[in-house]
RNA sequence: GUGGCUGUAGCUCAGCUGGUUAGAGCGCCGGAUUGUGAUUCCGGAGGUCGGGGGUUCGAGACCCCUCAGCCACCCCA
């Protein structure tokens, strides 16, 4: 094939390659998720990456109708690609509500597909780590949710974010209370841009999108800027939804839940990373009751890495029976991005802990039992595939990061021993074959 | 989808108002060191200047188109 007919190897916009050193650290994101689910009892279901067209449109917002990937198949079915795992589960749940009983706890890793222009930490296909309840609608259901993704973001390496929490029915309230009541969606649209752009400009965007007066605006501003304690916060709303039912009963439930939540003891220090944040509405529409969203304390700017809320009737496209429920959703890779720019993926290019040094040409049957031996008690371990000489074969176990390699050359397996070596302190000591997996065990222990 | 900035070696970047054979650091390969990597010394390889077209005696540099990354709008994981 002559140079100008070879194909460019290239990638999608918004579409990325995920070499070892980025694919390591993202299973690790996804194997903590699926164990933190699996430790409250959420069960793992999955689905197709394509569904007909009229199972997603309509479902998120008019945005997610307009970045959906949707194409005719070869039988002329119009389908589309899913943007999220939240309207596959409710066509899930409405398809096998008999079978399914209630309530219903799944957990669903897998990736999505938005038509939008990418920047860092958001791309045109990433994974989500979801998980749900549907069929119930008590507050325990609200508090498991926030302590999943507390427990989850710690388990993931974190310890510095916020899960800032709000409830619609607190939102509605105050803007009922405004006369706001109809315009809730373009309010709630400008009320989430605060924090990024200021009260001037949401102002000017509640006039114009929702033709709102002044005192409405500054009822609904003098809401989304109130900030202090959860306390505190808890206080200022009552005096403000009160005497609306809806914004009552909300306000209520946000301080169940945060009661709930202390009662985890998820959060020992005391409650700084849930706070109430009056600001937090989230643009998508199936939202009745708690929102929330989590910030990195250290990188705030790469947006929210995980969200979710209350919905009270997702499944009411699909079918007549009332499905409730409330779950949230980790972005598996804006959390990756996030650890790449905060230089916490690691540099491992190797799953394996332990590389055997193939020394001597004619010991390969030595080298492959101990590999075995060390395997079948579940150290992982690598057999270099060539007799190299053996500063390349310790390069190569540097660079590649393993932390242990094991040297067993005529002399050491003369005296039935081997020898290993410590690479990142270079201290290198000698074992009796028969206690390898023991001393490997306890040098990998001490690391 | 709209607008802005950027794109030079594997990586991070330099390359003055267009002017000979496009440079540096790090990395990579080989050797000093045929049983010890990451340090040191010596040598070496490696570039369609994102891609295509145009202007010009001459383009990495200027113009147009295109692809990609980043940022903003929008929206969100």
């Amino acid at each position: 094939m002559s140079k100008q007919d070879r194909i460019t190897p290239r990638t999608l916009k918004g579409f990325r390659d995920y070499p070892p050193e980025l694919a390591l650290p993202r299973e690790r994101i996804i194997e903590t998720a699926r164990h933190v689910y699996r430790s409250f009892g959420y069960a793992p279901i999955d689905t197709p990456a394509l569904e007909y067209l009229e199972i997603l449109t309509g479902k998120g917002s008019e945005e997610t109708d307009k970045q959906l990937y949707r194409f005719t198949d070869h039988g002329s079915r119009e389908v589309g690609m899913r943007f999220d795992l939240t309207v596959p589960l409710a066509r899930f749940a409405a398809q096998y509500a008999q079978q399914l009983g209630l309530p219903f706890k799944r957990y669903h890793i897998a990736s999505v597909w938005r038509g939008e222009n990418p920047q860092k930490g958001r791309y045109r296909e990433f994974m989500q780590a979801d998980f749900d309840t549907v069929g119930s609608t008590g507050v325990a259901s609200d508090i498991e949710t926030v302590v999943v993704l507390h427990t989850l973001l710690r388990a993931c390496g974190f310890e510095r974010f916020a899960i800032r929490i709000n409830h619609r029915g607190v939102l509605d309230g105050v803007l009922d209370k405004a006369g706001l009541a109809g315009r809730s969606a373009p309010v709630l649209r400008a009320l989430d841009k605060l924090a990024k752009i200021g009260p001037e400009k949401v102002a000017e965007d509640l006039k114009q999108t929702a033709e709102a007066s002044a005192t409405q605006i500054d009822a609904v501003l003098q809401f989304a800027s109130l900030t202090g304690e959860n306390a505190t916060l808890l206080a200022e709303i009552q005096r403000l939804v009160a005497g609306n039912a809806t914004g009552e009963a909300g306000l209520e439930r946000l301080r169940e839940t945060l009661t709930g939540v202390a009662a985890s003891q998820i959060d020992p220090g005391g409650e700084a990373a849930v706070r109430i944040d009056p600001a937090i509405a989230r643009g998508l529409d199936y939202y009745t009751g708690l929102v929330l969203e989590t910030l990195l304390t250290d990188l705030p700017g790469i947006g929210s890495v995980a969200s979710g809320g209350r919905y009270d009737n997702l499944a009411g496209l699909y079918t007549s029976q009332s499905l409730p429920g409330i779950g949230a959703s980790l972005g598996v890779d804006r959390l990756l991005a996030a650890m790449e720019e905060l230089g916490q993926t690691g540099a491992a290019r190797t799953p394996a802990d332990v590389l055997i040094v193939y020394f001597a040409e004619d010991r390969l049957a030595d080298y492959l039992r101990l590999s075995a031996t060390l395997r079948a008690q579940g150290i992982a371990t690598e057999l270099y595939p060539e007799p190299k000489k053996l500063a390349k074969q310790l390069q190569y176990a540097d660079k590649r990061g393993f932390r242990v390699a094991l040297i067993a050359g005529p002399d050491e397996l003369a005296r039935d021993e081997c020898q290993l070596k410590h690479l990142a302190t270079s201290e290198a000591i000698s074992t009796p074959l028969a206690d390898v997996v023991t001393t490997v065990r306890r040098l990998l222990d001490s690391i």
